[in-house]
RNA sequence: CGGGAAUUAGCGCAGCCUGGUAGCGCGCCUGCUUUGGGAGCAGGAUGUCGGGGGUUCGAAUCCCUCAUUCCCGACCA
């Protein structure tokens, strides 16, 4: 490509709204401008690499034996009345209209769809297992798009989904679909982990969570030191601890503490440590019969909150959220940061860890005063105990082996076993070998293909811009004329060498602007984050070389005119 | 959806407190000189100061209101 005839529309000073380093370099590289919050324009060179990304998830679906299809985007609500979800699914499914008043949605995800088009054209047990999937635009009503193409309404997401007889079978296919995944995500050139993961409202129980480890993600993913094991800190478990809770010896005390609202400002205020003292946290969800109802969780001061591991142990279909300080002063008379487990007149869970504490100090349920020498048995009503903590760093691994440590992820991948959840619902049968009907088992697996291209950023750059694994680079090589239109051997040279690379099928940018300078045309060439360039002046063919310079590396080398085609043979893979 | 902030030229910002002819840097256009890491000189174009309402002789500036956007908390590729 010459960049005569193309669009390189870079800017110095990163717009005022780009927070992260994905976000800022994407718009400073023109890759993507925006439309409005969540809404992304590609540019021509964004969506090179946005292709590359593509192609390589395309290839590898392919490879494991899917098979591509295309779904519509907008789809009619009685399908998603049909699996339930259309009551479900909350502000984040956008409905629309027709112009005959009928009800759709623009599809967040796909399994009604599918599974409708699975019910239709697959009869046998003899056609399965099958495995369908797409490439295609997904839209959510995000409450909050952030970071660039990190987190948009729109996006686009590979997404499949498996179909088969039976459980070992749906095993079979998940276990192919990590494979694949690791595939994907070793050629893209990025850092990754699979983890453990949670289901959450997609539905199901085997999940695995695929990881491009970044400072900047919004996921903690919790390691092992010493094993396999990995998982999303929404999954991992925390092992309950070993040592017995120990004797209670004070007695239990009310003291007052004017001021004092936090597990900080209790600590400063008697001086002790947040790990000899209990975080009473309120929560409200809504019970079997629809009604909201508030729960009292026990955590350790030093510890924080798992939602879902709450919402399981409170064994809840629906998800819990903080309650208000209104609720809580309307039910409890007194503020959220005087509560504590003594004659609190609600339904209590205590973490492990927090179950362990004696003589610990907590909230009074009265403003302005603890409680001192608590202890659980002799001082507490009813209660269960369960696992509702996230790990912290040092905790020990659920398999025994090391203690965890904990990192930053974004999530680029997910892949679910489903199970009959909407074969079930959507009547989704086939005959089995008795000739008897049966759900289906379903998979679903699914790639964020926008979200790639901004996580590959987010661990590869460097204060002059990006450095694109060479994958997924938008081209490979850039060809940087020195006064091109001074020099008839200087673009004699620059032209020859370029039709040489194109012919060889090389993705190749010449910066063939007569007048462009120099320090300019380097800088974009480092801020798009081309792999490979050469840069090619009077001076070096005078002594018989040209200027190579890998993105990755400090230093210039010269290379001699007469052994170029080897280096490039040898450096820059095609 | 709650809490905070912002909105002035394509981009980054000043001006607002204390009302009185719309500014700076980058970018863009023209010409000349330059050209080994974002050039210099000269000339030029571009604004309903986010929208609406109010106060005032007069509003970018003060007041009300709406909208949009970003940041911090609960969801997900």
């Amino acid at each position: 490509m010459r960049a005569s005839q193309y669009l390189i529309s870079t800017k110095k000073e990163s717009p005022a709204d780009a927070e992260v380093i994905s976000h800022q370099l994407m718009l400073r590289a023109g890759m993507i401008r925006k439309v409005a919050s969540g809404l992304y324009s590609w540019l021509p060179l964004g969506l090179r690499v946005f292709r590359k990304v593509e192609a390589i998830v395309r290839q590898e679906m392919d490879r494991s034996g899917a098979l591509e299809i295309m779904m519509p985007v907008v789809q009619p609500a009685d399908l998603w009345e049909e699996s339930g979800r259309w009551g479900q699914f909350g502000p984040e499914l956008l409905r629309i209209n027709d112009r005959h008043g009928r009800e759709f949605c623009l599809g967040p995800t796909h399994e009604e769809v599918v599974t409708d088009i699975v019910r239709n054209e697959i009869r046998s047990y003899k056609q399965l297992p099958a495995n369908f999937y797409q490439i295609q635009t997904k839209f959510r009503d995000e409450r909050r798009p952030r970071f660039g193409v990190m987190r948009t309404r729109e996006f686009c997401m590979k997404d499949a989904y498996s179909f088969h007889i039976d459980s070992d079978s749906l095993q079979q296919t998940y276990d192919l679909m990590y494979q694949t995944y690791s595939t994907i995500f070793d050629r893209t050139g990025l850092v990754y982990r699979a983890v453990l993961a949670d289901t959450g409202s997609i539905g199901g129980s085997v999940s695995h969570e695929f990881h491009v480890l970044a400072d900047s993600g919004e996921d903690a993913i919790v390691f092992s030191s010493e094993s396999d094991y990995a998982a999303n800190i929404e999954k991992a478990d925390a092992l309950a601890p070993s040592e017995p809770t120990a004797p209670a010896i004070e007695e239990m005390a009310e003291l007052a503490t004017p001021g004092v609202h936090t597990i900080n400002q209790l600590c400063d205020f008697i001086d002790t440590s947040a790990d000899k003292t209990l975080k009473a946290l309120i929560v409200s969800a809504e019970d079997e019969e629809g009604k909201t109802q508030l729960y009292g969780l026990m955590i350790r001061g030093d510890h924080e909150l798992n939602e879902v591991k709450a919402q399981r142990a409170l064994g809840l279909e629906t998800e819990v959220t903080f309650a208000t300080e209104e609720q809580i002063k309307s039910t409890l008379n007194c503020s959220p940061g005087s509560i504590g487990p003594v004659n609190l007149n609600l339904p209590i869970v205590v973490d492990n860890w927090a179950a362990q504490l004696s003589d610990f100090v907590c909230g009074a349920n009265r403003d302005g005063y603890h409680l001192t020498g608590v202890n659980w048995q002799r001082d507490c009503g009813e209660f269960t105990v369960a696992d509702i903590r996230n790990i912290v760093a040092g905790d020990p691994s659920p398999d025994g082996k090391g203690v965890l440590e904990i990192k930053r992820g974004i999530e680029v991948g997910h892949i679910f076993q489903l199970g009959t959840k909407y074969s079930e619902a959507m009547k989704a049968n086939v005959l089995d070998e008795n000739g008897k009907d049966r759900a289906m088992s379903m998979g679903c697996y699914g790639i964020g293909v926008s979200r790639i291209v901004a996580a590959a950023i987010e661990q590869n750059h460097d204060d002059n811009g990006i450095i694109w694994p060479e994958s997924i680079a938008p081209f490979q090589v850039a060809i940087v004329p020195i006064n091109m239109h001074k020099s008839e051997l200087v673009a004699e040279t620059c032209l020859t060498l370029y039709n040489k690379l194109v012919s060889a099928g090389y993705e190749v940018l010449f910066m063939d602007e007569p007048k462009a300078r120099l320090g300019g045309m380097l800088a974009d060439i480092e801020l798009i984050g081309v792999p490979h360039r050469i840069v090619i002046g009077e001076r070096g063919l005078g002594e018989g070389n040209v200027e190579y310079r890998n993105r990755r590396e400090p230093e210039n080398q010269h290379i001699a005119m007469d052994k170029l085609d080897d280096f490039i043979a040898e450096n820059i893979i095609n």
